[in-house]
DNA sequence: TGGAAATACATAATATTCTTATGTATATTT
DNA sequence: AAATATACATAAGAATATTATGTATTTCCA
């Protein structure tokens, strides 16, 4: 696990692609999917979230679709254009962002190959 | 400049680095040289720096010593050895992180080489 | 078969960390 | 003389996370 500081303002870009990559998705699959795919280093917690969620389709940029199993409620999570476009327009920042931290750093010779 | 949730929760760390990498500085150097090395895109304000300056001294991972250059001080910071410490372990957990969102965010080969 | 764990949502109180604004003061440039 | 740069600091507010709590269903297993 990483120290909370670290993940604080990636969230978004994580379900953002997440979405992109994997399509229609609810929101306690993205805490599994994360935490499978990051071998438990990273975590999302529920009050993280759910208010993300909330704040993404109140922006457009998802939209949503309760489905019953049973009794049980799930609540689809769907990109729009505007999503899918937001996504790449992370992610890309992302990137830079990661190249400025690794000259800023001076990590060339750690950071191993890609 | 990226959008201010992405340099969140990086601040420490780099102004860590940065005294490991360049010795004894001043808050306002710190800033002026994080904007010059990387073209403006990061830059950081007053009111992030010095919170974060004295949060670093209150911790013991610095310690300062006021200089006047004639009638205008400075306040220079020092790396203790914990600082020496703290900074190894940050950047440490920066590059792991990196790498775990490069995968996550399966970049793999848009992030171009080291 | 009964209780723990997992599934699945949500929100409230609190903490952290940032932006933006404001304040003080000196030094340099135009 | 005025604007800009240097150099510190703090306060109000915003954003985003943690931690705790709440509700309810379903599955596992002892």
């Amino acid at each position: 696990m990483y120290s909370s500081e670290l993940i604080k303002g990636t969230l978004k870009t994580i379900i953002l692609n997440l979405l992109k990559e994997q399509g229609t998705m609810y929101g306690y699959e993205m805490t599994n999917k994360v935490k499978e795919l990051t071998n438990g280093k990273i975590q999302i917690t529920e009050g993280a979230l759910y208010p993300t969620l909330h704040s993404l389709e109140k922006n457009g940029e998802v939209v949503t679709e309760k489905k019953y199993m049973g009794k049980r409620v799930r609540k689809y999570y769907t990109l729009t254009k505007q999503g899918r476009e937001t996504a790449s327009d992370r992610v890309n920042e992302f990137i830079d962002f990661m190249n400025t931290m690794k000259f800023l750093l001076d990590l060339k010779p750690k950071l191993g190959n890609v």
